[in-house]
DNA sequence: ATTAATCTTGACCGTTCGGTCAGGTTTATT
DNA sequence: AATAAACCTGACCGAACGGTCAAGATTAAT
């Protein structure tokens, strides 16, 4: 009952009494997520969860039930963002400026939000127990979608002659390697991140390669 | 003094008296690969493994002192692996053939040994706390050979004018992705593993895209 | 046959885990 | 001012963790 939100629908004030439940709500899905990423699901706990987020331990467990439902919170605001990524996909009518477009966004986000493509990798490399539901439903109509337009490209020509599933999963595997892999990156980069520059320049030649590759560009 | 192996080099007998001793190790190791790769390092427990393996939790500790012990055995069999993987690629004069056998074999032993790759991947995630000196040390110098290869094929202009790092970054990328991600692969695969077939068409396609996107294939 | 080394194992230990709860404090409503 | 709802938190709990150990069983060496 302690977390029931259907109170707060009744009345103007309530939207304003809230704030202190999304201002706490935030701080520790914002902790969550580094101790997540750092640690893993089993290794996070959630006393280092609650000393990141400057909180008592049992503060967590007054907003978040349970560690689970804390980490699906987590999942559910990466698998938003991945959804959201594809928009440029979308938008651009040929496959250069398509998957450029989508590739570029993609290694943005590995650059910009690293912790939570770990968090995702750890989720599907544990055989994703908890997100399986959403893979097999709304990450597998997504990629229909996109398979869909990818194939119109090939019969007219304009790209060869491939398995459009394969090309995604080749996408998905080199963008989120950055993130991912950020830490033997750096110790084959003499134990520097990459610069802006590097990744920049990480960033051309995976368009270029890939887009070479299926015959977007000469 | 229990795990003091140099007892054991003083007599011919002591060759066959390992037996147990190599027998019983074989099994925990064998049995850890899989727990880690399933659990992660911190979900893993020593009683899953002794399960796994058959044999009384006590008795892991006797061959293994500690759970961090077994877990670098485990990491140190599977580094070992990732280097040999590398004779084609050093045997190999051309680019096309090099490359093409480098990949192939990435991707071979993705396909067979999944649980390694995802036990390496899991290491990485976490910020590879217990590899760190070998990334620095044995796998920065791997690296360094081979970039030079490859940077003479493109001072040669047998392929276009790259990164090598980066192009070795995104071989490892795809082919791993294929045991890594195995799980998100499934439920978009009609909640399917790949077939055999379908996985030689992937290999293909890895082999063709990278090829054709540096230029060493038309 | 005796001794020594190696192997085996149930029972146990201190620590840490996720989670609970009673009771106090703060904030909003009337 | 009074009441209620929401928020806060130190102290606590049972379970599970990695690891230990003593004592017995097995195997090898003499």
């Amino acid at each position: 009952m302690k977390n029931d939100l259907s109170k707060y629908k009744k009345t103007a004030k309530s939207v304003r009494k809230n704030q202190i439940r999304i201002n706490n709500e935030r701080r520790i899905l914002e902790a969550a997520v580094k101790i997540f990423a750092g640690y893993g699901y089993q290794g996070a706990t959630m006393r280092k969860i609650a000393e990141e987020a400057g909180l008592p331990k049992a503060n967590l467990h007054y907003y978040f039930q349970t560690k689970e439902q804390l980490y699906r919170q987590v999942l559910d605001g990466i698998f938003k963002d991945w959804l959201a990524a594809a928009n440029t996909f979308d938008e651009c009518e040929e496959p250069v400026e398509a998957l450029r477009g989508y590739i570029e966004t993609k290694m943005d986000l590995s650059r910009k939000r690293p912790l939570e493509s770990r968090i995702w990798a750890e989720e599907i490399l544990r055989g994703a127990p908890l997100i399986q539901d959403q893979l097999e439903q709304t990450l597998a109509a997504w990629l229909d979608t996109r398979v869909k337009r990818i194939t119109d490209w090939t019969n007219k020509g304009t790209i060869h002659a491939m398995n459009p599933r394969i090309l995604m999963y080749m996408i998905w595997a080199v963008t989120q390697h950055f993130a991912d892999f950020e830490s033997q990156i750096r110790a084959l980069n003499q134990q520097q991140n990459l610069s802006d520059e590097q990744f920049a320049e990480a960033k051309t030649q995976v368009v270029q390669t890939i887009l070479k590759g299926i015959g977007a560009l000469d």
